[in-house]
RNA sequence: GCCGACAUAGCGUAAUUGGUAGCGCAACUGACUUGUAAUCAGUAGGUUGGGGGUUCGAUUCCCUCUGUCGGCACCA
């Protein structure tokens, strides 16, 4: 895909379609007021104030005739630096562009409009030189949008479009469109039996289907493993607590409209738990702890319920019942470095071991300017986040900074992947908190004598098995490797009458160590084969009469249309070496 | 939650201005005994997402609920 953002003529060229558009719709709709156009990595869209009128699926081959129309007029695109008086003039009669205007400062901005024929933009720019450049475009999809991106406000009109230099290059974007929507979790996920949802069970509850068990199974002892290895310790904890525990976390301040409502039980008030931070810290209160027992690392596979917005729900990626693979680590302020650095290290690790690339660090901090989300001590957060920071540069590690996407308890350190289809969402995630074992008056005992308070870092490597899940079926396109997949190997006899002996017997001995299905019904090599494919079975096994006579095995790898001979030994060899390397 | 679209058999889909639902795959039965992406024939499968309304008559028009999809907002 070619990234647009980064590449300057793409950026022109898609921002003065972006202009290209609302002249169009101007032309179409005459009342049409403009907020704003800008250009962003899959193309552009403009924000539209269209009254009454909604943009229903027949206005939009309408709208890219009149921009064809307009192109082809091949009008030039005009830039006037103009003063902020005669820019309030120019558009006193647009409440949008006074918005913008009213916050322009002349001393820091020149402000510029472009004028293309019968249309004028307020606009920085820059643009290409002729609205005649503009042909090889296309309106992709369109929404509502608040002004302003708050949700207190109005909801304008949203129309999303791409434009490239070319035919080609148009054409590729599109079909590049067409292929990530064919590797959709959701889709992947329907074809292969992963999982499921019920009406009848709710919305963005879904139901692990025995194929997604065994990934999540296999995800489960994988990440135990490794933990354990590192020192965790693994507990159970209910999924419910009493909103006491959630008050006393600071919790239920902050995220009791998105909690599942308060059940009364008889004189206590419990909710479904919506993350477990708050158990943790008791577990970790049950016991006296010496500075010596430092760091104690708590970990668990934990079911958490989130109310989430009836809109933000899908598929696997965003749940109302989810499992984290979290763990909260205490540890003594001198640790905080040394700690998060093992933490990024496990990070790094497990997307090495499943060939994670695509995948970005993002430092969250907090916003100081939000009061109301963030709790007021500016020198602990200062504290907190310059101590992030010194280790990931120390580490040497590539990552952006983001304001206001801190926890409310401490900054993070999240890693932000992109799906097949819709915005980025985080998978790992490590978070420093000064706070809550304040909360929960935890302690331990120093050198000297004295209580002092533990630091925790929150981390959930994973993020949830459920959008791990999902990523993963997207990165691989369903092709899973063998250790993970539902079914390792199919074995397909050429003839059942002279193969299926010799093809049960192997059966036999793989089935005790092997995910192995046998498939003796009565149809053609090719029609099994095409199941096998489509089913995207990592280890596909043929058997006709060279392999029995030979007493060999025959296979073909998902994805590969050559067949490999082997003996048995050096069959099994070669499947061991495969899930050893998590190929 | 907001804006918009959609919901037909297990899955993928069709049905001209409203006239009681077709097809392919899968399933089942039988024949075929197969060397790398679909053998042939037959059978069965639908309160057209739920509820309500308009109409002689609704998959089709209207209302409502639920769910799904594209965005926005949200995301401990």
């Amino acid at each position: 895909m070619k990234k647009i953002l980064e590449d300057e003529r793409l950026s022109k060229l898609n921002h003065s379609c972006a202009h290209l558009l609302a002249q169009a719709i101007k032309h179409l709709y005459p009342d049409a007021k403009f907020w704003v156009g800008p250009v962003i990595e899959e193309g552009f869209y403009y924000d539209i104030d269209l009254g009454d009128k909604v943009i229903t699926e027949e206005d939009i081959p309408l709208i890219e005739k009149e921009m064809k129309k307009i192109s082809k007029d091949g009008k030039r695109i005009v830039r006037k630096e103009i003063s902020k008086e005669e820019a309030e003039e120019m558009f006193k009669d647009d409440p949008y562009k006074q918005d913008l205007i009213s916050r322009m400062n002349e001393e820091e901005t020149v402000i510029s409009c472009y004028t293309q024929g019968d249309f004028t933009d307020l606009c920085r720019g820059p643009h290409v030189e002729t609205v005649k450049e503009l042909k090889y475009f296309k309106l992709l999809k369109f929404s509502g949008a608040y002004w302003k991106g708050d949700a207190k406000n109005k909801m304008l009109q949203r129309i999303y479009g791409v434009c490239f230099d070319t035919e080609e290059d148009l054409q590729e974007c599109l079909k590049e469109l067409e292929e990530a929507a064919m590797r959709d979790h959701r889709k992947i996920g329907k074809n292969l039996n992963i999982f499921m949802s019920h009406d009848l069970v709710g919305k963005g509850m879904p139901l692990w289907l025995p194929n997604g068990a065994v990934i999540r199974k296999n995800l489960e002892n994988y990440i135990y493993e490794k933990e354990q290895k590192l020192g965790y310790k693994h507990v159970y904890t209910p999924c419910v607590g009493t909103v006491d525990l959630y008050k006393t976390s600071g919790h239920w301040d902050h995220y009791k409209e998105n909690m599942f409502p308060s059940m009364k039980v008889d004189e206590e008030e419990f909710v479904l738990r919506p993350m477990n931070c708050p158990h943790h810290m008791l577990v970790y209160g049950n016991e006296l702890h010496s500075y010596r027992d430092l760091p104690i690392r708590i970990g668990e596979f934990a079911t958490d319920f989130r109310y989430e917005a009836s809109g933000a729900v899908k598929g696997l990626e965003r749940v109302r019942c989810m499992c984290q693979n979290d763990a909260h680590l205490f540890v003594r302020p001198d640790q905080i470095g040394e700690e998060f650095k093992k933490v990024v290290s496990l990070i790094l690790d497990v997307y090495n071991d499943f060939g994670l690339k695509n995948y970005k660090f993002r430092l969250s901090l907090r916003d100081p300017e939000d009061k109301e989300k963030y709790f007021d001590d500016d020198e602990m957060w200062n504290e907190a986040e310059n101590k992030l920071r010194e280790v990931l540069n120390e580490f040497g590690i590539d990552y952006y900074e983001a304001i206001g996407e801190a926890a409310f308890y401490g900054p993070k350190l999240d890693v932000e992947v992109k799906p097949a289809v819709g915005p980025e969402v985080t998978l790992s995630t490590c978070q420093l908190d000064f706070l809550l074992p304040r909360r929960f008056e935890l302690s331990y005992i120093d050198r000297d004598g004295n209580k002092q308070v533990p630091v925790v870092l929150h981390r959930a490597i994973f993020g949830t098995f459920d959008r791990f899940t999902a990523f993963i079926l997207e990165e691989t396109k369903g092709v899973l490797p063998l250790w993970l997949s539902p079914t390792q190997i199919n074995i397909i006899p050429v003839n059942n009458e002279y193969h299926l002996e010799y093809c049960e017997k192997l059966f036999e001995n793989l089935k005790d160590n092997y995910r192995v299905e046998l498939d003796d019904r009565n149809e053609k090599l090719g029609y099994k084969m095409r199941e096998s494919v489509t089913r995207k079975i990592p280890v596909t096994v043929i058997i006709g009469q060279k392999e029995v006579d030979n007493n060999l095995v025959s296979y073909r790898e998902a994805g590969s249309e050559e067949t490999t001979t082997l003996s048995y030994e050096k069959f099994i060899k070669y499947l061991e070496d495969k899930i050893s390397n998590r190929k």
